[in-house]
DNA sequence: CGCGCGATGGATATAACATAGCATGCGGCG
DNA sequence: CGCCGCATGCTATGTTATATCCATCGCGCG
C-alpha cells in the first residue's frame, strides 16, 4: 500500500521527484533535533519519511501497518509516541478534521498554519496568511478570547483537480 | 461525569436561566424543520436537548450514556443517525478538534462559522466573522482553490475564565 | 381491508482511532 | 557497579464511528 508512485501528484508542485521532498525533510529534521538536543531516533525518523511518503495526510494505523503491523512488530503506541515527539518539535501536524498528520514544510518556524485539503487528490497544502491570522486575532480580542491553538483547515477542490479531476 | 448543573455557566452570557436556550433552540429547531418538511421527532428532539443540555461541545458517547445506554436503550447508531440528521439541518455543529457536538444558536442561517472553545469551563462560542471569512476565501482564491468546508476552531480561554479560573 | 413503500430506529458486530500502565534495554554518570 | 533517564516494546483497554440487517410505523392506494 501507499505506492510511492503512480498517484497524480497535485497541488504543491506538479510533477516533481518526491524523493527530494522527504530527504529534504529529513535533512530539517535532523538539523532542528540537533539544535533542540533532541534525539530523531531511527524509529521515529522512519515514522517522519513515512508522513513525507505523500503529500497526503497519512493515518497513524497506516504508519503502523507500513511499520509492519503484522506479527512481530509495532504497536499503536509506538506510532503515536513517535508522532507526539514530531509534533512536539513541530516536524508534523496533525489534521483533526481527518484525523490524520501531514509533514511540515518549515520546522524551524514556531507558525501557526492553515491547510488546504483537496477533497479529489488528498493533498494537503499549508499556508501561513498573515491576513488570516490577523483576522482571527483581532475577533479573538473583540471577544476577550485568548488564543492558544488556532485551528483552520479548509476543504476544497485543489486547481488540479478543478480541471482534471481524478476520478476521470 | 456531565453533571447537568453545577457547571459554571460563562462566556456567551454569564449567569443565565439556562432551560431558556434549550427552549429557544427546540422552538427554533421545530421551526427549521416545519418549513423543510423534516420531521423533528421525539428522538431527534432529546439529542437535541441533550446537545443543548450545556454550551459545551457534547460527546456522543455521553448522549449515548444519557439516553440510557445500559440494558434496554440506545445503540451507537442510534445517536449517530440523529446527529447526522441535526447536522444537516444545520440543527447542530461537530466540533472536529473535540470530537463533540455542539448547538448552533442561529440555524435558520446558512452560516458557515468560527468557534471559540475555552480549555478552562469548555464552552463553545460561535461566531460568524466576515474579515475571518473574506481572508480566507481571498487566500483560497489566491491558490486557485475551490472552497466547501471551512473548519475554524479556535482554542484558548475565555473572558471568566481569564479573571477567575475554574480550577481556583 | 391488505398491500407496498419510504422513513425511522433497533440490534449485532466490527472497524477505526487512541491511551494507560508496566516491562525491558541501553547509555551516561557518580 | 548501581542508579537514573529515555526510548521502545507489550498487553490491555478505552473511545469514537460505521456497516449490515431487520422490525416497525404511518400512509397512500387499489
Amino acid at each position: 500500500m501507499a505506492s510511492p508512485s503512480g498517484i497524480g501528484p497535485a497541488f504543491h508542485g506538479s510533477m516533481h521527484a518526491h524523493d527530494a521532498c522527504i530527504d529534504g525533510a529529513l535533512a530539517r529534521a535532523e538539523e532542528v533535533c540537533r539544535r533542540r538536543g533532541a534525539r530523531l531516533t531511527p524509529l521515529r525518523r522512519r515514522v517522519l519519511a513515512l508522513v513525507w511518503g505523500s503529500h497526503r495526510a497519512v493515518k497513524a494505523y497506516d504508519i503502523l501497518a507500513a511499520l509492519g503491523g503484522g506479527h512481530g512488530a509495532a504497536k499503536p503506541p509506538t506510532v503515536y509516541r513517535a508522532l507526539d515527539f514530531l509534533m512536539a518539535h513541530g516536524l508534523i501536524h496533525r489534521i483533526d478534521s481527518l484525523n490524520a498528520f501531514v509533514g511540515c514544510p518549515r520546522p524551524e518556524r514556531g507558525h501557526s498554519a492553515q491547510f488546504l485539503i483537496c477533497g479529489g487528490c488528498g493533498e494537503v497544502s499549508e499556508m501561513d496568511a498573515a491576513a488570516i491570522e490577523r483576522a482571527i486575532a483581532d475577533r479573538a480580542a473583540d471577544a476577550g478570547f485568548a488564543l492558544s491553538r488556532k485551528i483552520v483547515e479548509l476543504h476544497g477542490t485543489c486547481p488540479q483537480c478543478t480541471t482534471s479531476p481524478p476520478g476521470a
